[in-house]
This record gives C-alpha cells, sequence and structure tokens, in this order.
RNA sequence: GCGGGUGUGGUGAAAUUGGUAUACACGCCAGAUUUAGGAUCUGGUGCCGCAAGGCGUGAAGGUUCGAGUCCUUUCACCCGCACCA
C-alpha cells in the first residue's frame, strides 16, 4: 500500500466509469438532493484553476448527501450557443459546432481528473437539436401566452382572443407594451394581420420596433446585460442605440413577482440587492401636463408629487415621439443641431461626461395645478427608456433639473423648506412645503400623498409604480443559436411552428458571417423559404438555452416533454445553486422569469427554480508585466513604460524571442524558483515591482536544484529586453504584478492539471478548499499546498506502517479517541451544512493531529474517518476503505453518525477573569452548579492572590462558558 | 452618487454567534535525522518589557460583569449599478 497519488488517482477514476457510480436514477423512494454546478461556456482556454472552487464545493456537498441517503441529482452540462465560438469559428474557419465538441470533451475530461462526481449519462449541450426542441418550444409557450394583470399570471392567447371578441379591451388589465382601446365589434372587423398587430401588443414574447443596443462589430443587438460601459461585453466593441425590429420576452409583466421572489429564496443580501436594483422599483405618480394648442397631455413619472408648484419647466427625451410635433418653425434649427449633436455621441460619451445640454421646443404646458405656463425642453439627461421619457423638472429639488435652470436661465421656485433638517440634501425627501397653495406646511410624505390624490381627484394623474427593468430583447441577428420557431404567412403573419415540427434546425452554412443587422440565416434561402411561408431568421440569445437547462437534467432524454410531469414533481427545484457572482444578475433573473411562466403553465411545482444560490469568489492570478524603462516628457517627469505580457503580442515595441504567453510568472514561481539573490522588491513609480539581475540568472543556470526551466529560457534572452543597469553596474529587469481575473487574452491561466500531476487530484481538491471562506474573492497561490499534501501523507500514515504494510488493530478505541473521532464527525457535518469547507479541512488536520500523538491505529476510530473524508479525498478515501476490506464505494457507504455519549464532557476548564481579563483557568466538574463554582474559586490560592486587598463587587458564573470576579 | 461586501499576526485565515482572540496551515527560528533535500520528525513563533506586568481584531466613541462579534460616527479597499425623474 504505497502513497502513489497518481497510481491512486487513475485505478479509481477507471473504477468509477466502468461501475457507473455516480448514475443516478428517478427512485422516488428516497428523499431528493438537487445539486447545481452552473454550466460552463465552454472555451477553447479549458478549465483554470477558478473554476473548480465551486464545482469542487458543490461535489463535497453532493458526496455528503449521497452517503447520507439521499437520491442526489448531480449534473453538468455545456452552454454551447453563443457568440464566441462563432467568431472563434469566422476567426478560424473551423465550423462552430466542431470547435464546441473539441472543447466539451476537453472540459469533460478535466473534470472528471478532478473526480467530479457528475452523472455523465444526463449531460445536456444547449446547441444539441434534442436540447433546442425544448428550448424552442418553451419559447414557442412563451409567444402563445399573455400575461393578465389581474389574475396575477400567464394566459393562454386564445382566451385574449376571446376577451377582445366579446367585449373589445373593456376590462381587458394585461401586461403591453402600449396602451390600446379596441372595441368588439371593431376587432371583429379586422383581418388577421390587424388582429396579430393588436395580439402582439400583449404577447409575453412579441415582436416590436424599440430602441436597442446595436452592436456593428458583432453584427447584432445585444441585451443590456451583454453591454458594458457602452461596449459590447464580448469583444468590447462600440455600441450604439438604434431603432429595429426585434423580438423581446416581456420580462416586465413579471417585475413585482421576481421582487418578491426574492425574499423566499436563501441568496446573500447582495445578490438580492443586485436583482432588486435591476429590477429596480420605485414608487411615484404619473401626471399629465397639458401642451397649448394639442389635444393630447403630455404624461410624465415623477417620486415627488408634492414638488409640482415648483415645476419651471418640462424635459423630454431627443428620442421622445413628440419631439417634431412640438418644435415650433423657430426653434426648428436649434432643435435639429441639438439632435445631431445628441446623435453624434456615443453611450461611452454619454456616460463618460455630463455636461448639461439641451434645447427648447418652442412649446408649452400648463401645469394641472396652478395652471402655470411651462416651457418644454428636449435633453440627453432624460432617458427615452425610464418612465414615459418625460419629466417634470424642478429646479429647486432636483440637481440635474437645477443645474440645467441654471445653464438656461430657467426661474426657480422654492416649495421645500429644509430648515428643520440641517444637512440634508436636495435628494433627501424632507422638509416643510412653502410656495405651494394647499400642500403648503405639510411635511413632504404627507405632501406626496396629498397631491397625489389631488391629481387623482382632478382626473390628471395617479399613483404609479415604475420599473427601471426593460423587456429583454431576444433577436440575434447570428448564426450560432436558436432559430426561432416562427413562420410568417403569406399576409405577415406570425405563426408559431407546431410541436411536431420542432426542432427548426440551423440549416448547415459555410459562410455564417453577419452582415449588419441581417441574420446570416437570410441567406440560406433554401432554408427559410417553406411551403407555409418564410421562416423567421433571427435567432435566439444564449441565455435561451440556459435559461432552462436545470430542469432538462431531470428528465435529459425525453422526447415527448420538455421534463415529464412525475419527474419534476418529484426533484422539484434545485436545492443548492453554485456559480461564479459574474452570472449573479441576469442569468438568475432570466431562468427565474422562466421557471415562473412554467408554473403558470402548470409545468413546474415551485414558484423559484434555486432554493439556495452559492457564489464561489473569483481566483485571481497576477498579470505580469515588463518594464522597459523610464520614459522622460518634456517636462521632466519620468513615466515607466511597461508591456504587459498580454499587450506584448500586439505592441509596437517588438519583443524578440518573447514566444507568446510565456511571461507567466506568478509570485510563488518566484520564491519557489528564484533564490532572494536574484529578485528585488522594488518600485517603479510607486507600482510594486520585482528586480531581476542576469547575473543571478546565469549563476542560477549552473544551479542544478532549481527547476525554473521556462522562467531561465525566457530571461535569458537577455537582448529583448534592454536591460537596465543601476549604479553597481548590475544588469536586472523589471517585472510587475497585478492581481486579475483568469484569462487567456492575460496570458495568466493556471491549470489544475499541472498541480494534481504533482500532488494528487484529492490534493489539490482540499487545497482549494482549505484557501480560505468559499465565496470570498482570492488570488491564486500556490504557498501552502505543501501543508495539505503533508497533511494527507500522515492522515494516510495512521493506516500504514513504515514498510507501507497496513497496520490498523481491532483494539477497542479509548474513551479520548472515541472523543477526537465523534468531535470531528459533529464538526464536519454541521461546517459541510453551511458550506464552510475550510474549517473541515483544519477538523480534519486536528483530529489527525491528536490521534498520532496518540498513536492510533483503531479500526473503530479510523474506518469512520475514511468515510467521513469521502468527499473531500475521494481517491485516498477509496484506497484506504478497499484495504479495510469496504464492500463497495466508499461513496455509497453512510456517512458517520455523531453518538453524543462520547462528547459529554466530565470537567470543564473555566477561564478565570477580574472584571474580564482572563487571569487563569481552573477545572470545575461539567455537573457543578454556580454556587459550588463560585465557592470554590474562592478559596483557591491563585485567585485569593488576585482578590488580596480588593472588594468583590459581583461574581458572574456562567456555566461551561467563564467566571468573572467584578473587584473593585 | 446609490446598493452590497471586506478590514484580525510576516502570509492564507479561525473564533461554538456576546464568554480564554489568533485554531488549522504557510513562512520563519532552533534542534534531530540525512551524502543531499522543494524529504521527515521535535520544539518555538502577536507586540512591548529583564521581569512582574501591560498592550493588542482599520480609527474614535458607546452599551455590557465581559465586545473581533451589538449600537453610533469615521477611514480605507473591493464588487455591482449609475443623468432612473
Amino acid at each position: 500500500m504505497k502513497f502513489d497519488v497518481k497510481t491512486i488517482d487513475q485505478k479509481w477514476q477507471q473504477y468509477w466509469k466502468d461501475h457507473k457510480t455516480y448514475r443516478t436514477t428517478n427512485d422516488t423512494t428516497k428523499p431528493k438532493y438537487y445539486v447545481l454546478d452552473m454550466f460552463p461556456y465552454p472555451s477553447g482556454a479549458g478549465l483554470h484553476v477558478g473554476h473548480p472552487l465551486g464545482y469542487i464545493a458543490s461535489d463535497i456537498v453532493t458526496r455528503v448527501k449521497r452517503q447520507q441517503g439521499y437520491n442526489v441529482l448531480h449534473p453538468m452540462g455545456f452552454d454551447a450557443f453563443g457568440l464566441p465560438a462563432e467568431q472563434y469559428a469566422i476567426d478560424t474557419g473551423v465550423h462552430p459546432s466542431v470547435s464546441t465538441e473539441k472543447n466539451c470533451r476537453r472540459y469533460k475530461e478535466q473534470m472528471e481528473a478532478l473526480a467530479l462526481s457528475f452523472d455523465w449519462d444526463r449531460a445536456v449541450n444547449t446547441s444539441d437539436p434534442k436540447y433546442y426542441k425544448w428550448t424552442q418550444w418553451i419559447i414557442g409557450q412563451v409567444f402563445e401566452h399573455w400575461y393578465d394583470n389581474q389574475a396575477g399570471k400567464a394566459r393562454p392567447i386564445q382566451e385574449l382572443r376571446d376577451h377582445l371578441a366579446q367585449r373589445g379591451t373593456e376590462g381587458l388589465d394585461a401586461a403591453q407594451s402600449a396602451p390600446l382601446e379596441v372595441t368588439a365589434a371593431a376587432w371583429a372587423g379586422m383581418t388577421a394581420k390587424e388582429q396579430s398587430e393588436v395580439l402582439m401588443n400583449y404577447r409575453l414574447a412579441f415582436r416590436s420596433v424599440s430602441y436597442v443596443n446595436w452592436c456593428e462589430a458583432l453584427g447584432t443587438v445585444l441585451a443590456n446585460d451583454e453591454v458594458k460601459d457602452g461596449r459590447s461585453e464580448r469583444g468590447n466593441h462600440p455600441v450604439v442605440q438604434k431603432p429595429m425590429l426585434q423580438w423581446s420576452l416581456r420580462i416586465t409583466a413579471y417585475a413585482e413577482r421576481l421582487l418578491a421572489g426574492l425574499d423566499t429564496v436563501d441568496y446573500s443580501d447582495g445578490l438580492k440587492a443586485q436583482q432588486r436594483n435591476w429590477i429596480g422599483r420605485s414608487t411615484g405618480a404619473q401626471a399629465f401636463f397639458d401642451i397649448e394648442g394639442r389635444e393630447e397631455p403630455l404624461e410624465v413619472f415623477t417620486t415627488r408629487p408634492d414638488t409640482i408648484f415648483g415645476v419651471t419647466f418640462m424635459v423630454i427625451a431627443p428620442e421622445h415621439e413628440l419631439v417634431s410635433e412640438l418644435t415650433t418653425p423657430a426653434q426648428e434649427k436649434e432643435i435639429q443641431d441639438y439632435l445631431a449633436y445628441v446623435g453624434s455621441r456615443s453611450e461611452i460619451d454619454r456616460q463618460q461626461e455630463t455636461k448639461v445640454t439641451g434645447a427648447f421646443t418652442g412649446a408649452y404646458c400648463i401645469n394641472p395645478l396652478n395652471g402655470a405656463r411651462v416651457p418644454i425642453y428636449i435633453a440627453e439627461y432624460v432617458l427615452k427608456d425610464y418612465g414615459t421619457g418625460a419629466i417634470m423638472a424642478v429646479p429647486s429639488d432636483d440637481e440635474r433639473d437645477k443645474r440645467f435652470a441654471e445653464k438656461f436661465g430657467i426661474e426657480i421656485i422654492d416649495v421645500i423648506d429644509k430648515s428643520d433638517y440641517p444637512g440634508a440634501t436636495l435628494k433627501d425627501k424632507v422638509g416643510k412645503l412653502i410656495n405651494s397653495d394647499f400642500l403648503n406646511g405639510m411635511e413632504v410624505p404627507e405632501a406626496i400623498v396629498a397631491a397625489t390624490e389631488k391629481l387623482t381627484a382632478m382626473g390628471r394623474g395617479e399613483q404609479q409604480v415604475n420599473y427601471r427593468i426593460r423587456d429583454l430583447v431576444f433577436s440575434r441577428q447570428r448564426y450560432w443559436g436558436e432559430p426561432w420557431p416562427i413562420i410568417y404567412s403569406e399576409d405577415g403573419v406570425p405563426q408559431l411552428v407546431d410541436t411536431d415540427s420542432l426542432p427548426v434546425t440551423l440549416p448547415p452554412m459555410e459562410d455564417f458571417r453577419a452582415v449588419s443587422g441581417i441574420s446570416p440565416l437570410e441567406r440560406a434561402t433554401d432554408w427559410n423559404q417553406t411551403p407555409q411561408g418564410r421562416r423567421e431568421t433571427d435567432t435566439m440569445p444564449a441565455t435561451a438555452g440556459s435559461n432552462w437547462y436545470y430542469l432538462r437534467y431531470m428528465d435529459p432524454t425525453n422526447d415527448e416533454e420538455f421534463v415529464a410531469k412525475d419527474v419534476v414533481d418529484y426533484w422539484q427545484d434545485v436545492d443548492l445553486y453554485v456559480g461564479g457572482a459574474e452570472h449573479a444578475v441576469s442569468h438568475i433573473l432570466y431562468s427565474r422569469l422562466i421557471h415562473k411562466f412554467l408554473f403558470d403553465l402548470g409545468k413546474v411545482p415551485t414558484r423559484e427554480p434555486y432554493k439556495k444560490l452559492l457564489n464561489q469568489g473569483m481566483i485571481g492570478a497576477p498579470i505580469t508585466s515588463i518594464h522597459l524603462g523610464i520614459m522622460l516628457s518634456d517636462d521632466g517627469q519620468r513615466h515607466p513604460i511597461w508591456v504587459s505580457s498580454s499587450l506584448a503580442e500586439n505592441s509596437p515595441l517588438e519583443i524578440e524571442g518573447l514566444g507568446k504567453g510565456h511571461l507567466v510568472l506568478d509570485e510563488s514561481t518566484l520564491e519557489r524558483n528564484v533564490p532572494l539573490r536574484m529578485v528585488e522588491e522594488t518600485s517603479v513609480n510607486n507600482e510594486p515591482s520585482y528586480r531581476i539581475y542576469k547575473d543571478a540568472i546565469n549563476a542560477a543556470q549552473q544551479d542544478q536544484a532549481m527547476d525554473a526551466a521556462y522562467l531561465r529560457t525566457v530571461l535569458q534572452q537577455g537582448s529583448a529586453f534592454a536591460w537596465e543597469t543601476d549604479k553597481d553596474g548590475r544588469q536586472f529587469i523589471e517585472l510587475s504584478y497585478q492581481m486579475g481575473k483568469m484569462s487567456k487574452r492575460y496570458h495568466n491561466v493556471i491549470n489544475p492539471d499541472d498541480i494534481s500531476e504533482r500532488y494528487g487530484t484529492d490534493c489539490f481538491r482540499m487545497y482549494e478548499m482549505f484557501l480560505g471562506p468559499i465565496d470570498q474573492a482570492k488570488p491564486w497561490s500556490v504557498s501552502g499546498i505543501d501543508g495539505v499534501y503533508r497533511f494527507l501523507r500522515r492522515f494516510w500514515g495512521m493506516f500504514t506502517n513504515e514498510q507501507d504494510e497496513l497496520q490498523v488493530t481491532a483494539a477497542a478505541a479509548t474513551k479520548e479517541e472515541m472523543k477526537t473521532l465523534h468531535t470531528l464527525i459533529k464538526k464536519v457535518t454541521e461546517d459541510v451544512d453551511k458550506l464552510s469547507f475550510n474549517t473541515c479541512i483544519s477538523a480534519f488536520m486536528v483530529a489527525t493531529n491528536e490521534l498520532i500523538k496518540g498513536k492510533c491505529h483503531k479500526r473503530d476510530v479510523l474506518e469512520p474517518m475514511v468515510r467521513l473524508i469521502a468527499p473531500f479525498a475521494p481517491h485516498l478515501a477509496e484506497e484506504l476503505f478497499a484495504a479495510l476490506g469496504g464492500e463497495g464505494s466508499v461513496h455509497l457507504s453512510p456517512w458517520p453518525e455523531v453518538e453524543e455519549k462520547w462528547l459529554v464532557e466530565d470537567s470543564f476548564t473555566y477561564p478565570i477573569a477580574f472584571n474580564g481579563k482572563t487571569r487563569l483557568t481552573l477545572d470545575f466538574p461539567a455537573g457543578a452548579s454556580k454556587e459550588e463554582i463560585e465557592a470554590e474559586a474562592k478559596d483557591h490560592p491563585e485567585v485569593a492572590k488576585h482578590l488580596e486587598g480588593k472588594t468583590i463587587r459581583k461574581v458572574i458564573v456562567v456555566p461551561k462558558r467563564m467566571v468573572n470576579f467584578v473587584v473593585g
């Protein structure tokens, strides 16, 4: 029995594969537990050390639950549709289906090497037609439903048709794109096309012209969450706003329920806050301002109806539909110039500088409460998508309105007296109303209610709730996604493809480059022309497949339904969902939406998909930069020039002989491989950096003990770096490190394979868990892994003697040993439950240290420990379990039970404190009463010494805790 | 600006939720063993002090017999959102 991690790893990985140890059946006799990892997008870079953090954690929970007798569903799959694969395909000419398949295989191999106990028979792939058949079916159902606000749920579109046929829009309270009034008679007189357009106003998946994020470089529209700082998240290309005809999902209909549901799930506060923020609910009032010379009034939304007497102008968004109508001839030029200016500014410009700009339309509004005549402006700071795209401006009580009024010389009327609230800012909703007619003297909250009531009574407005969230643009003009299952009939009416005809598979295409807003599928004429009509050529975004994948794992091969009812009734929902925080908002929100929709249809039994969510912290890695020198600018300032290893590829400063991606140096590599004489910590203009000396490297080359081959190889390319010379004439280069995300583009990806190769998979798994709390971000560092390796050797050593023979004895365990064991069982069981894996591992170390000290080799103690450590170190546990004569796999063996009797203490060591400061400890029997302890403690000579010359004011005795003398 | 989070030894981090601060590990120091060590084992290791003792959880207050933990104020850093009416 040799401690040979590589052999043991291979042996058992093969065993698990052969025996399908981790296969999960839909065995309804056992309680279920569903542990889900966010499935990865299979990129070409493979797994890095950051990925496994969550996978290992969820795997440990899975294994513990399995041993505890649960039927555990723990699947894995691939989120294979999406832009990167397609972009890669365009760059390299490899078809996305080919590269995707290859990457999936690699991911699967790497995951198997980490001993993640997935049931691979249940694996899904979102780009597989057998899978996306059901993605199309679900989105098709969304299309076939509308949202009834009264019932608070989605209802079939046929019921809407019936309603319209009977009563028109009367009595209809539905989520809609725009207010619409249709009589039953008008409905009856409409053509199919016209009716279809009415229905489109209500469908939960609908097609409309709206402003969307258009990315020219990618040739497609993007969802809000795919845009960061005015650029595409993929590829970092500029994004502009553009009106386009697009499919969307009416997520706004579910805003309230998505918000309310957050109170019922176990997510972190931060995550819930992020979701609430994204939904962005705010309560206020709508108000109608008559426009001079126009029938229809201007509708605004405000959270401060109380300030309505302070309104001195109105502002509408430059894209507001009334702009051209309201503009007077005299203002025509000014408005046109302003619109041109706005059009010239990108999203990035808008976000970076917030200059006060705007233009007067020439039109006027009438304040419904005091009849004041106020001018209407257009300005960039009013957003077309929020509220009604129009505001009543109150310069006395709003920062932006104030700046605008000051710039354009508009009157400012104070309406809130804040003198009772020193330090209150404009934003605070406090103060007393002044200059406000019937509101005068009221406090703000009171005035808000009064003003809203007044508006309502006058029929000029009412209380209203507004959401920041916008409907989800669900069209992409790209190839590598699910085609929308829609066919347009001759008169242009969109028809859902029959379930029997699903999936609508992607046509094979040679060239699927996206050309400015026209889907590549437009060119597949054989495919998009059908006897029933023309196919929709837009595809769905990557979120389409990942919204519901957790349901497919329950029943992955079902051809009749996306999941069978009895199956989903058994598995219910995900008990623990583990994944990166980067998906915390959009992915979770969208899949909650789909889940709630399916709930409305009676297809799933729960209101929320994920009971508990764990976001693992990101593991960062250093990004290396090479210091090339100091540049002196004209003013004599010194500017260090750094070339990061990532930029080195494209840098105009050519670095010869430096192979791409070769400068992957992390701190520990340096510590481990570079003797101190070689490295000096310095700083270049306050940037911490390391200095590496050339002569030291040369010396190091002679040093056979050093395993720094690639470091030397890279650094020996001396001429490439422009070596600097210090005052002693020694040549050096300087490197800097910055912690950052592990990514292919920074060339700082650290691969788990290498670590496993050297220390074994179990050691890697335990080390990643030992790094710290799972939800905390941390830099990757390999220092410390030896400690875990040593622990595993010591653990192993309890079972074997120096000749590598099993030395486990049948001798009865002592009380102490049993206490050690059961303390450990209790701690590990509880901590796994709390997802505190790092403390589990210390507990194993503590117990092992105690048992080794007592030279314990007893089966009664060691055998349960093997079952206990199995989730953490699955290979070694398996080997030890077999050696002890265990039947089958240790991972299917029962989890050890705590026997409380071993944890009972005979005596307890009390800290004895004086005025709260601990001075000594004393042992008392566990059953001793407060009085006994107090009396005995007082009599103790050591205690008496501390009490000498002092009066005891009070004695506090907390049994099993401590004793405190309050003295004076 | 708004929202969320984090500040504890040289380092990663513990602390039964108000009860002996620094468990466990890395690193370092000393010793043993060894031809050698990126091996193994033993002991030590918060700071000041010769000691008695004192001081210590970003800072300042407060509540309490007792505070890393609760409250108030404040500082620093990280993440998310941001002209949201």
